[in-house]
DNA sequence: TTCAACATAATTGTATACATTAAAGACCGA
DNA sequence: TCGGTCTTTAATGTATACAATTATGTTGAA
């Protein structure tokens, strides 16, 4: 992607992850254009890649619109993660290196020590370290089949918009979980990996579930 | 996809297919305005959406360039597709309607009777027979993130460049693991379903990999 | 001869004007 | 008042001109 385009997608992007353009709202180039400060072109270029990474959809001759996640989709992408997910774990031991175990060991301890600091929950550096920790795991399969299919599962905006809700208490039990991962790849026991791994996506889809139907109750309140 | 991009995407892809434009090569966008007879705004956007088809690769300022497989992103990609398929089988099992198992009975059918016909072997039809066959189980699944994870997997060049080289027999077999679907869908057994998919993946990759390197022989031997 | 720097050409990136299509609303008739 | 058709309007789709960037080829000196 190039600067304007570039610069695009990621204001349209943040538009849609803090709820500035609600699901289902129809995106207009026009106001697309005048809010990026770019012309018509790269906001086109920008909106189709928005829809390639499942932010939007496109309709034909109508534009478009931001895309809506049912509760049925989100259970769906967690099942697809907990396996592809798994698939990695198990692969990553085949060829990961001394240096990756080493590097993935030190993240989990980089989080840990966040963990274990008083005052709020730095949940940015949370999320960073966390994306690093699989894209390591993900490296190590050498599978390009499998990065593309978790890139097109993975990204949408359905972690981001609700991992600020974790508690302590979930981040620490996602964190043992890499601990655990950590340690099934330094014997290198791919079987045991994808366990810990399923486990780990199949919590994190209990944790969402749990604040998305909450908070839909809180907003059915209002 | 509008008319201009429609265009362009098809004849695009159809040259990629068709080797004309071979693995690696520079697409220039000035030479493929020529070639659709549209002006470089649908063409642009048609090499995106081939981007997201995976049939090339864009790099910045620099353009787009046909995609090249390694026999180990293939390999991949067969893994991919044995896992996702086979869930696919199995949920499909679920949720499907007596409707849907008499229309995959009858493409099934269809494609035997026109096995048993002599003269030369339509794989046109076979090809489209086969597709609806495989979207018809999808729908029964009723998952988007399924539908989006396989439309990504599945569509590649791959599979059209060397489906033409199948024999009979290799069609034959093929199509008799579809009548195994459709006896274990129509009892409702997901697992037995599955278990066939995966089966029907994993010989689909053996005789593409068996046509793959015999083709690489015969084109090193020129 | 080789390397580097510069000038040139070719290609992609961006902006904008024009064409086409679909949505919105007014008008007319029943 | 309801329904439908026509007009109007606003959006997307398309074409093209211009800008920025990258690749290429030439010239010069070491």
């Amino acid at each position: 992607m190039s600067k304007a385009t570039e610069k695009a997608y990621s204001l349209i992007r943040e538009n849609i992850l803090s709820g500035t353009f609600a699901p289902g709202a129809h995106l207009k180039e026009g106001e697309l254009v005048d809010l990026c400060g770019v012309s018509r072109t790269p906001v086109r270029d920008a909106l189709r890649q928005l829809a390639t990474d499942r932010y939007v959809v496109t309709r034909r001759n109508q534009g478009v619109f931001v895309n809506e996640w049912t509760v049925d989709d989100i259970k769906d992408i967690f099942e697809l993660r907990a396996i592809l997910e798994s698939m990695v774990a198990e692969r990553a031991a085949v060829h990961i290196t001394d240096e990756q175990v080493q590097e993935l060991s030190e993240i989990q301890q980089a989080i840990q020590a966040m963990l274990d600091e008083n005052g709020p929950l730095k949940v940015d550096f949370f999320l960073e370290q966390n994306k690093r920790f699989h894209a390591i795991l993900l490296e190590a399969t050498r599978s390009r089949a499998l990065a593309d299919s978790l890139s097109q599962i993975v990204q949408p905006p359905l972690i981001a918009q609700t991992a600020r809700q974790y508690s302590r208490q979930e981040l620490q039990n996602s964190n043992d979980h890499h601990r655990d991962i950590v340690a099934a790849l330094e014997v290198r026991d791919g079987a045991l990996a994808a366990s810990v791994m399923k486990i780990h996506i199949i919590s994190a889809q209990r944790k969402f579930m749990n604040s998305y139907t909450a908070h839909d109750t809180a907003e059915a309140a209002e």
